[in-house]
DNA sequence: CTGTTAGCGCCTTCAG
DNA sequence: CTGAAGGCGCTAACAG
């Protein structure tokens, strides 16, 4: 089917494009009735605007691009509601690009959104991703970047994370409250500043002088959290606590336990985003990462930085999580 | 930045920008010296072309839109993945939208999709909805559309799903021939014919004569399963079997099933994505609900009938599957 | 082989 | 208040 454009209704009523236009975008200098008349025939007509040629003329594309290192990782779907949520209501658009981890599809991503003129970008970084260097191209483009996520420590792109430290030490703490005497902490790739972090804040839950044993594993995906973790509970008897720094080494963390029959005596913590881990038996502890709240604020602040009309400074943003038990 | 555009070439090199446009898009009408110092410049002056430019002319924008009713379901992210990885290889991009399973929401993406000249939609279907008008805004636009996985019976739109029966069924002949007396079968919203059509495979394993029990409960979502599978439980002491139509019912009903001590005794079945449930301890069979073969199939077909230069007819494909023991 | 012209659909001066 | 003209960046006839 044709379209109707608004060279149609102009050419049905006998006035001129630019009237029409005029008229339905609310432009002051067109009379009353004539504007009427318009926006009844383009609603007769199903007229919509063509949004191609508007962006073209706008150079803009109200749309987002949201470059994932990890689409399947737990807490990735309620970060797009999140941001689909706010992002509707502005009429944005959001593309998901998934990077599968490599630093080269994510170079290639990015500079693919702007040559299809996104807006703005979104990106949690790959495992392997040191420097910033690939993101370089947006600025030249002037689209902003949003990290969030998997980030590294940098001053010049906007960053929205949890306090990833924190977490981690207010999970061990809680197990140190509880009198274990040996930790297991389980942690994701090593090669995410991210995991380290989270290491950093559970060390530091033991305090200078440590009288309480701890061990690290370090898995890079459900599989290998298990195996580590078999390994571990073998090597350790005496395992009273676990802290896992996500839902994904976790779930291979406590089939590791399951198998082993310790479900019920080591008592378990965990950085999650609360969806799965409310089913478990025996019930968890667990810092809640809320993925949709990330989303939003991740959206907002995108939103925020593409319509200003001069350039923000950059905010970096550690969202407040709270412990559930 | 000012972008460099196909005119900038063209006056930097005193041609005319149809040459210009001719030597990058390959056209043989351009002698290979010429077409070499164009393409050299652009190469220099970082040219890339200016999508929207492109759409407008060509009427086409290279996005998809995929409209999904519960963007959480454990296997919508596998989905994606086999989505995008077809796509990205063809160039095009993928549109997230979520109709949080309310039709009239789903009607409006739908909308959004033709106003904004997406080139095909992808569409799993809000529980709501029984009858498919709200679609013919489509075909007007003359965009193709492809059901997948939460689809209704019809013959006007490919659609791409498993055989949910027959699924059921398999999986359900599999706990009678261990032997099960009484088996609970757990699914998931009763107005999604999904659920009708798994439940019918149920039903239908036990045969016209029926010496074995069974029970059948429906929850709209994982806390609603673990009750009602709890409740079931209390009711049936003699349940020894369970039948799980979904990832999501699953994680509630074996949740039941822990906190009553029942996990060794009541033997289960499910149709999984199989991620997370390869790590239940002890391990539970299922059907392998592949999302991103799905993907892959749902892409592959869109692809076709957007590029097809005729009408094609609609495809009902169901996809194979396989039981994992 | 290359240039000219026109147009995709819309918005935005500039006139009147 | 309305019309005319130009242009966003690119492609596609039509000439020569």
């Amino acid at each position: 089917m044709k379209r109707t454009t608004i060279k149609d209704l102009a050419q049905a009523l006998q006035v001129n494009v630019s009237t029409v236009s005029r008229a339905l975008n609310n432009h002051p200098d067109v009379s009353d009735a004539l504007r009427e008349k318009i926006k009844q025939l383009a609603e007769a007509l199903h007229y919509t605007p063509n949004l191609t040629a508007v962006y073209l003329q706008s150079r803009k594309t109200k749309t987002i691009g949201l470059i994932l290192a990890e689409i399947g990782q737990f807490f990735i779907p309620s970060v797009i509601q999140g941001i689909t949520s706010i992002l509707d209501a502005k009429g944005y658009k959001l593309v998901i690009l998934a990077s599968n981890d490599k630093q080269s599809k994510e170079a290639d991503l990015i500079k693919m959104c702007c040559y299809t003129q996104m807006d703005g970008i979104m990106l949690s970084l790959s495992s392997a991703t040191k420097n910033l260097d690939h993101l370089a191209i947006a600025n030249e483009y002037d689209i902003p970047i949003i990290l969030f996520d998997k980030i590294i420590e940098q001053r010049k792109y906007s960053s929205i994370t949890i306090n990833d430290a924190s977490c981690a030490e207010k999970c061990t703490s809680y197990l140190l409250q509880q009198q274990c005497k040996h930790i297991l902490g389980v942690f994701g790739n090593k090669d995410l500043s991210l995991s380290i972090n989270r290491l950093n804040g559970f060390t530091k839950a033991f305090g200078i002088k440590n009288p309480i044993a701890f061990t690290t594993v370090f898995a890079a995906n459900i599989q290998e959290a298990k195996q580590l973790v078999q390994e571990a509970l073998q090597t350790h008897a005496d395992i009273d606590g676990m802290f896992c720094m996500s839902d994904e080494v976790l779930i291979g963390a406590t089939s590791a336990l399951h198998a082993q029959q310790k479900l019920l005596t080591i008592r378990t913590v965990c950085i999650s985003d609360g969806q799965l881990i409310n089913y478990h038996v025996p019930p968890i502890a667990y810092m809640k990462h809320d993925g949709a709240s990330m989303g939003h604020a991740v959206a907002i602040q995108l939103l925020h930085e593409i319509e200003a009309t001069e350039k923000v400074e950059p905010i970096f943003l550690q969202m407040d999580t709270k412990f559930v038990q």
